[in-house]
DNA sequence: TTGTAAGCGTTATCAT
DNA sequence: ATGATAACGCTTACAA
């Protein structure tokens, strides 16, 4: 006993109409009669059938898929807020307009371009979102090459054809945060920050370097990190390790600014009486660790869905305008005071 | 200009063969002598030509991409180590096999039967994996009943038609966690979960339970949590104002654990010294925080590897065992030491 | 307003 | 061993 699937052709004989008549009453395309257009309708619902997106794809030459690379190392992106916080919310909106999210992820970042490239030639998305930027990224110049619509989160600092989601983590994200430490009366506050290839990682260095050289102190040590908890000890230990240690750390995220914490706890360095530290996402632990972060929270969701109205925007017509998302905000919490020994006001 | 898309008739007519000539060679298909496939495969490659899944999909009705739908809310998706790594080592043999990952993420678990439902109609992929299994879970009845492949991880408690792969998160996981405190003379051992209606919740809660039984020690409080911070540190805090405290608590994973520690430290209680503590993943800061988290370290990669083999496996020869996983592994570090008071031995 | 027929780019069938 | 030709299920001119 074969189950057929039922096809257009199968609901068109059904409802004594031609397929053309059930492809255009379920498109909702003119030329129809409204009794005509109803009657196939209940037909096609009574015998719950869908139009085969292969058929459909292969017929209007679209995929109605949108791809999401991510080339980061595994452990870097199972402790990464970002990601699932934006890809559920571009879902929100793709999934509404019966676009599916395909999903790659590549262990050895070089990889990328043949990526790209395999998903342009294959046909399998319309289009991409083009995440963590690095500089002069050489994948918006492969991109426009291959004639694949894309998003870039942020702006990219080559010339690029494509609309741009952006979301400035400097002001008044890592500013704030800076400003913040600044006006408790810290004069050596260090950096920390992720891999500088990354376009983020350098904005919030410059953030943190701008708000310290307007206040006229001078600039505290940066070291680079990975972003990872592991990078962010080591960091933390270097720092702390110093003739002259600073007296706050600006992590470029939670996760090494939470490793940070454990570090100075464990050389017996109170956490915000001896040390101040501010981290970068807001992770839901950052509000339940002892004590609570410091820190500067982003709407990865907001960001997923901007981006992908905007990918949505394109390929429908062709061009889609810039998008600038509301600016982060700083959350203060109990991992920052004023530093050892200063006065009280 | 237009660019125009090569086809597999473009090289069939500049190799001077036959359409199926072409397909034929691609494939490595018998039947088609050396020579002929060797140059067909030059000209293919000197003009850069990848078959068109969307056409190759239409004709072999198969759409070569799996689905995994998730339906967590989205806070408790950021925080959540496991499906990153799940997905990049499924994404790790799917992509060599030409598969693609399609990936929905749902605001509202109830939905997902007709997410599920959609995505069979609608022919978008040849198969899913099934995570986060309930108990009577419905998924298991409504994909056979779509006739959806499908794997799932660990057994459902319903008769299911589908491979399972599997991974004992009891024992040695919770299971030696548990008796290693109780062999650090811990007699008041209580448990935290997550949501019951996960299997894999109540999985860990009797293993647990087992374990103190095997031991004739009297069973802790239980508190059933949520599997975010902000649930764990509530349960801790009720936990820690019971008449009589335990002194070590046995949570369903790391975030539970890492925020549990902060309410005890914030109440003033040291750990390890007055309250022992253990998690469950294994998460990246878990060996980072202070003090350092003793765990249970689970392999969600090579879950998501085996996973995707089994989902190829059973659509390529319509059946595939079930697998099973190496055990997780206890990870001793220094959040759990003797009872206060007890003496040394 | 409705039906017919020609694609879309592959794979599969069947002659040759 | 190779080449026509018919599916695959839908959309879309174009006719009627």
């Amino acid at each position: 006993m074969i189950k057929r699937v039922v096809t257009i052709a199968d609901v068109a004989s059904r409802a004594g109409v031609s397929k053309s008549a059930v492809s255009f009453a379920l498109n909702g395309r003119p030329g129809l009669a409204e009794a005509t257009r109803q009657h196939v309708l209940d037909v096609a619902r009574e015998m719950g059938w869908t139009p085969n997106q292969r058929a459909r794809s292969l017929a209007v030459s679209r995929a109605f898929a949108f791809g999401l690379i991510l080339a980061r190392a595994p452990e870097l992106l199972s402790s990464d807020p970002f990601y699932p916080s934006f890809i559920a919310g571009a879902e929100s909106v793709l999934s509404k307009s019966g676009y599916a999210l395909l999903l790659q992820v590549l262990e050895h970042p070089a990889e990328d371009a043949a990526a790209y490239r395999r998903l342009a030639t294959e046909g399998r998305v319309d289009g991409v979102f083009l995440t963590d930027l690095r500089h002069g990224d050489p994948r918006v110049a492969l991109l426009s090459e291959l004639e694949l619509p894309a998003v870039t989160l942020n702006r990219s600092d080559v010339p690029s054809p494509f609309p741009a989601v952006c979301l400035d983590d400097s002001a008044p994200g890592i500013t704030a945060a800076t400003e913040h430490l600044l006006a408790l009366g810290h004069t050596r506050i260090a950096h920390v920050t992720g891999p500088v290839e990354f376009m983020h990682s350098v904005r919030r260095r410059d953030a943190w370097r701008a708000a310290l050289a307007a206040a006229g102190v001078p600039e505290g040590p940066v070291v680079v990190s990975d972003f990872t908890a592991s990078g962010g000890a080591a960091a933390t230990r270097e720092l702390l390790g110093l003739d002259e240690p600073p007296t706050a750390i600006v992590y470029g995220n939670d996760l090494m600014a939470m490793a940070g914490m454990a570090v100075a706890q464990e050389l017996g360095l109170l956490v915000p009486e001896r040390l101040s530290v501010t981290g970068f996402d807001d992770t839901e632990l950052a509000a339940y660790v002892h004590p609570t972060l410091t820190t500067v929270r982003t709407s990865p969701f907001a960001w997923g869905q901007e981006a992908a109205r905007t990918l949505l925007r394109l390929v429908d017509s062709g061009s889609a305008p810039d998008v600038e998302l509301e600016s982060p905000e700083l959350i203060v919490r109990s991992s920052t005071a004023r530093p050892y020994g200063s006065p009280m006001t």
